[in-house]
DNA sequence: CGGAATCGTTAACAAACGCTAAGAAGTTCA
DNA sequence: TGAACTTCTTAGCGTTTGTTAACGATTCCG
């Protein structure tokens, strides 16, 4: 089964008509280390599936410095809604990254000729909003040390532990050496 | 015009057939100024239009502190998609505040039915994660300070000053003696 | 109306964080 | 393989925040 095809029936069943509509979309891109798949500053209008490699999506402050909001792996799919609408943020590939990209606008297309995609972009909008959701109330309720223990204790401890940690820092929050510190704080008191 | 008619149709067109499958399933209902429209712990499965008065959606934490991530004001759809799904958070009313309450359950069966439901229902999705997503990124991007200026730059301003600064403290992130520091040190700033 | 509860501010202290800088360890890639 | 680059850690310093507590002012409600 084609992993993007695997990917949108974990929401919806999708028959061999539907799938064919959005697959004819659909182009391979391969990313090198450190390549963008959007540019800084230019709308993101691609929604791509992350076949091998990693990637995140980052915002470059005023003084320069970068903050990564989310990070992407394998079979996951790779969008930034407020870029889609908006265009800010930009992505970069972490790790050489092999995607499969189809516009945002194809997909608005499918929203309205199939009643299943519709539904599909529900589900996908109501899963990432959980998830933001959470991110959200994180930051609100747990401190920086809190984050990053509940991150460890999570299941994306694996795939995270590819990252490097300025990045995973900015993700939680805070500085890659205020995470350092954290980690060197948690090491001297479980001893 | 209903009030919920009107804020359904900011996204899609209803037809008096379509409206009136919902409008029936709806109830009134009045708060006092600080019942609970949803038991904390509880899954809370109905969502609510506000049509007077205030909302807030608050979590507690183990320490007993209260930490308010949402307010909902007039005219807009009180709920919580966590708390439909996984049923953690709680919801108090504020202010005196009157209600138009219809089940989640209700909902879901208009997606089945009604083609435009469910459009309205990824639209809905969509934009609120679109929110989410910038509240969360305020959070990882600006310090506390810039954050209250934010909120007092945005459209936001006037319904907020109508609620009590601790609340506004933690929907920042912060806590209410530290508001009132970043208040204190802006007054003398500007000079 | 008047007691009780809530709310905002300020102070003092300790803890944590941001910033800058420097050095060590590891990685990349020509 | 080796030089350049990146990453992680540690240190010192100043700032901000959290915490606790106390004091007025306001608001609520019997």
């Amino acid at each position: 089964m084609h992993p993007l095809r695997t990917y949108i029936q974990r929401f919806v069943p999708l028959t061999d008509a539907e799938w064919a509509a959005l697959e004819t979309s659909l182009q391979p891109r391969k990313l090198a280390r450190k390549a963008h798949f959007a540019r800084i500053g230019e709308p993101a209008s691609d929604i791509a599936l992350v076949v091998s490699g990693a990637c995140r999506l980052y915002y470059v402050r005023p003084d320069g410095e970068e903050i990564t909001t989310y990070f992407f792996f394998e079979n996951h799919l790779m969008a930034s809604y407020s870029s889609c609408l908006s265009g800010q943020p930009s992505r970069l590939a972490l790790e050489p990254t092999e995607l499969l990209v189809f516009p945002y606008a194809r997909l608005r297309q499918l929203y309205d000729e199939f009643p299943v995609y519709e539904r599909f972009g529900r589900l996908l909008a109501e899963y990432h909003l959980l998830g933001t959701d959470e991110r959200m109330t994180e930051l609100l309720l747990l401190s920086p040390e809190q984050r990053y223990q509940t991150l460890l204790a999570s299941t994306k401890t694996k795939i995270m532990a590819r990252i490097p940690q300025r990045y995973v820092a900015s993700y939680l929050g805070i500085t890659p050496v205020s995470l350092s510190r954290i980690r060197a704080r948690m090491a001297t008191e479980s001893s």
